[in-house]
DNA sequence: GTCTATAGTTAGATAGAC
DNA sequence: GTCTATCTAACTATAGAC
């Protein structure tokens, strides 16, 4: 069972640098391959062939399928961390401009790299337990950014005084959502849908109410 | 492997009235077991032992694993759109009214059988695609229903003149994604929860803009 | 309608040649 | 580092007794 072909992102480069050029090709194979049709029914086999390799030729490089799963959700999380704390996101002054910096980047990157997303969304619970906590881990770092962003405008006057947990929550969804139906070559490109929904998180925290 | 004890719901009746006791025993069996691990890594025996019967007594029941999927799916699709249906939701006169109607009924709908509704929206994609298509049907009636309500009152001009595509798809966004972090033992009950993400759907729509 | 036993298949991972 | 060949285990589903 090959990877869907409409299941292509913009990831050339998501891989450690440390890494062969063998192991970052079978990581994009089997990113691709765990996206279309998720971890437990994806083989071996499926990954090595993507990239022209018997099955056997994949344990020289990752010691089990598990691996490269963790390989793939790890780098997603710390990317797409990177990507949110850029400096010129986490230099900006007003609590406003900040957030809406925050939630575009975001999106952007959860659409340009929407493969790569939907399987760190969809594919978490497929990890060891061990693997699992390393990952909650950077969750638990990205949702605190988040909260803290939204909790200075409150807490400055530029938002209303909203339930900040529960609104934060509200925000991820809308972005982690997006991994289930985007595709590049719908309508929206990553940097308009990234204006949308930095929108629509304002909106949320608009000062007057309705 | 065996169903995650803190997956609970609230589904005595969700399935099908023509069918026996033992088939819904195994259907309930079947959605804990998907939902805490995937139908490709649950077994016919982790679905069977859960209710004190062999691998071999469900196909007695079910001609096969995929067909015990699509009747969860099937069964959850068609009980959350009866839901939203609700006469007395339908006949709301006043559009932002109704919208919240819906968007609260929507919501408590899947955080009190947030455990079927995991599976409904996560497992979809390992059903046959004939199955599958049936499925897609019923959520092009959900999602037709919400964009009408949307559309409805920026016509009528109780809402702000926004995108009636995009900002539905955001708000059903909101609702789908809670299937991924509830639990009934948290701090929002349903309906509470409901009441929160009906008020942030009306401020997507508020007419001022901010 | 349930069981035990098992057929038939395929998976993840390894052995050993080159 | 890659291959072919294969081991071992587990799965879905069936056969046949009761």
């Amino acid at each position: 069972m090959a990877a869907d072909p409409r299941l292509r992102d913009h990831s050339p480069d998501l891989w450690r640098a440390d890494l062969g050029e063998v192991q970052r090709g079978l990581l994009s194979s089997a990113v691709r391959c765990f996206a279309a049709n998720g971890f437990h029914a994806t083989t071996t086999r499926d990954i090595a062939e993507c990239v022209g390799l018997s099955p056997a030729a994949l344990y020289v490089h990752f010691p089990s399928k598990e691996l490269v799963l963790f390989e793939v959700i790890r780098a997603g999380h710390e990317r797409v961390l990177a990507h949110i704390r850029d400096p010129a996101i986490v230099a900006l002054e007003g609590s406003a401009e900040r957030l809406r910096a925050i939630v575009s980047a975001y999106t952007v990157w959860h659409a340009r790299h929407h493969v790569t997303a939907r399987v760190c969304q969809m594919e978490l619970n497929h990890l060891t337990p061990e693997h699992y906590g390393e990952i909650v881990e950077l969750r638990h770092q990205t949702n605190g950014y988040f909260r803290g962003a939204v909790a200075r405008g409150v807490a400055d006057g530029s938002f209303a005084k909203v339930d900040v947990k529960r609104v934060t929550r509200a925000m991820l969804s809308l972005t982690i959502d997006l991994v289930r139906w985007y595709r590049l070559d719908g309508p929206d490109s990553p940097e308009q849908l990234g204006e949308f929904y930095a929108d629509l998180a304002l909106k949320l925290l608009a000062p007057d109410g309705e």
